[in-house]
DNA sequence: TGACTCATGTCAGAAGTCTGACATACGGTG
DNA sequence: CACCGTATGTCAGACTTCTGACATGAGTCA
């Protein structure tokens, strides 16, 4: 592998370790809701909502990284279900709060418990200062991405 | 929100912000790949391949941390595009040895480059060390997700 | 040798998410 | 006031990935 300039050192990228990271949380999340019969967007949007109450379908799609068309699907569920509910008219614009009902407010509790078990295993090795310097980087690279591409003018 | 315990807090939970950085960089890879005709998973095959030439279907599904079978739906169609080759017999065991052809790896070139700028662009406010502290602590949390449960013996 | 375990390749169906499209509501500007 | 751009909710269709299932080949061990 002594060619010029393979594109992305996979070992060293951290794209792809990010990915890797992202990744490995992904399925550790999966295999403790799944369970739970639910899947992590279902999990996001609730935990979105206890925090957040009254946020907008447009809101929780930002929320959980999805569009918002795939978050009006599961909303819908989750309202046939009885964990949320939204009025029927728009208080104001077109947006409609949705509140987390009784029930909705019990599923997160299980789900939630789980979910802050995977994330402390997932920082069991690193101490407070370390996760401190995790958070300011995670935080500088999703800056960096989001900015605008900085014309090339 | 003076609550008891929710959940997660959101705004400092590495978990979340994790998949807040991993989702940013999701979508701005899908920006540049997509004028190229190629999804995320499509590049990650190529560049596996290129990388280390001869990997099986399975090898690269875990690489691109997607299941065999998806894996095995993408190396179809690449293969009918001519960007990849395989063997119609395994030389041993089941596992067919993949390679690129001149044509994805001339297709991999163009899509590398463009990959390469968005890393670069998301660590463009990283010094070296900060970039390598970073792959420690990737590398850690990944580690110890991917350990077993601790059986709570 | 035969039985068992494990990894692999592949097919089929299901589930989740996405893109495209349209209608509605707010805000600014002529 | 009328127009336009933006944001929202929603429906429909397509795509990607997943889970479930089965058969093949290699290695281990009695």
């Amino acid at each position: 592998m002594s060619q010029g300039e393979p594109g992305i050192e996979l070992d060293t990228s951290l794209g792809y370790m990010l990915k890797a990271a992202s990744s490995a949380l992904h399925s550790a999340l999966e295999a403790v809701l799944s369970p739970l019969g639910m899947t992590i967007t279902h999990y996001s949007c609730l935990e979105l909502l206890a925090q957040r109450p009254g946020l907008s379908n447009s809101e929780l799609a930002r929320g959980a990284f999805v569009t918002r068309q795939s978050m009006n699907v599961l909303l819908q569920a989750l309202e046939r279900q009885g964990l949320v509910i939204r009025p029927a008219r728009a208080p104001v614009g077109r947006a409609l709060p949705t509140e987390l009902t009784a029930l909705g407010r019990r599923q997160l509790e299980t789900a939630s418990a789980a979910v802050r078990r995977v994330e402390q295993a997932m920082l069991a090795d690193l101490d407070a200062g370390q996760q401190d310097q995790m958070r300011r980087l995670l935080t500088t690279c999703t800056a960096a991405l989001t900015r605008p591409p900085a014309s090339a003018t």
